[in-house]
DNA sequence: TCATTAAATTGTT
DNA sequence: AACAATTTAATGA
């Protein structure tokens, strides 16, 4: 995926929008490229608008007041992000890191309303999206503590998988293994005996650059 | 198209 | 954290 106008189409809320309404947002929207571990918009910023990845990936982090950074989400290359932070109107909470180059879409603020008025399709989207987002972070408070290595990356590859926040993401997903590590705060090293064990479990198979996803209900079930 | 080289990623200690 | 092995990407004949 490369193209915005590609990620549009494949964007579950865009086939409802109209030819006029499909080239106004398409103009509206802006393109920026991020170098991999490049921050996309400080915390405390102003928020430009809602957030797509056309290419690459992206984390959002947490820093803990004792130094620690935990990572919130990871987004690949599909999603759309930040609605809390425009719905809201306040200043974005979080940064927004590359984990790899990356190239994000950047939907004005009013452009994001004006479809919120005038698209059903689209609202109705941002309903689906939030609650999925509410079932992922209640997920990750619950496993945090109550999962090992294993079940972190477990949970993190069946989030990134998410078919309903993430549509076009297909079975394989490119995403070294450092990458993993960074989203779920292990060591390159811990990540790899990790996937290891859950290719035993015939969950995912590993290739180079990447993982491929057996059973992302596995993944999802995974407890340990 | 093929061979060579550099860079990235992985597996192991 | 460091190292070697492997895979991919890039380059040029």
């Amino acid at each position: 995926m490369q193209l915005l106008r590609q990620m549009l189409d494949e964007s579950d809320w865009w086939p409802g929008l109209d030819a006029d309404q499909q080239q106004r947002v398409h103009a509206a929207i802006v393109v920026r490229d991020i170098d991999a571990g490049g921050i996309f918009s400080a915390r405390g910023g102003l928020v430009a608008g809602w957030l797509g990845v056309v290419d690459g990936l992206v984390k959002i982090p947490i820093d803990a007041p004792d130094g620690r950074s935990m990572t919130l989400a990871g987004v690949p290359a599909g999603g759309w992000f930040g609605e809390g932070s425009v719905l809201k109107d306040e200043p974005r909470r979080y940064d927004v890191i590359a984990l790899r180059d990356s190239r994000i879409a950047v939907m004005p603020r009013q452009t994001f309303h004006w479809l919120i008025d005038n698209s059903p399709g689209f609202s109705r989207f941002l309903l689906v999206q939030l609650n999925e987002r509410l079932g992922h972070f209640i997920a990750a408070i619950e496993h945090q503590r109550l999962l090992g290595p294993e079940g972190r990356v477990a949970r993190c590859l069946a989030q990134l998988f998410n078919p309903q926040l993430y549509p076009s993401t297909r079975s394989r997903l490119r995403i070294s293994q450092s990458e993993l590590g960074l989203l779920t705060g292990l060591s390159r090293q811990r990540v790899n005996q990790a996937l290891g064990r859950l290719e035993e479990l015939r969950l995912l198979e590993t290739s180079y650059g990447g993982v491929t996803v057996v059973s992302v209900e596995g993944l999802d079930a995974f407890e340990g």
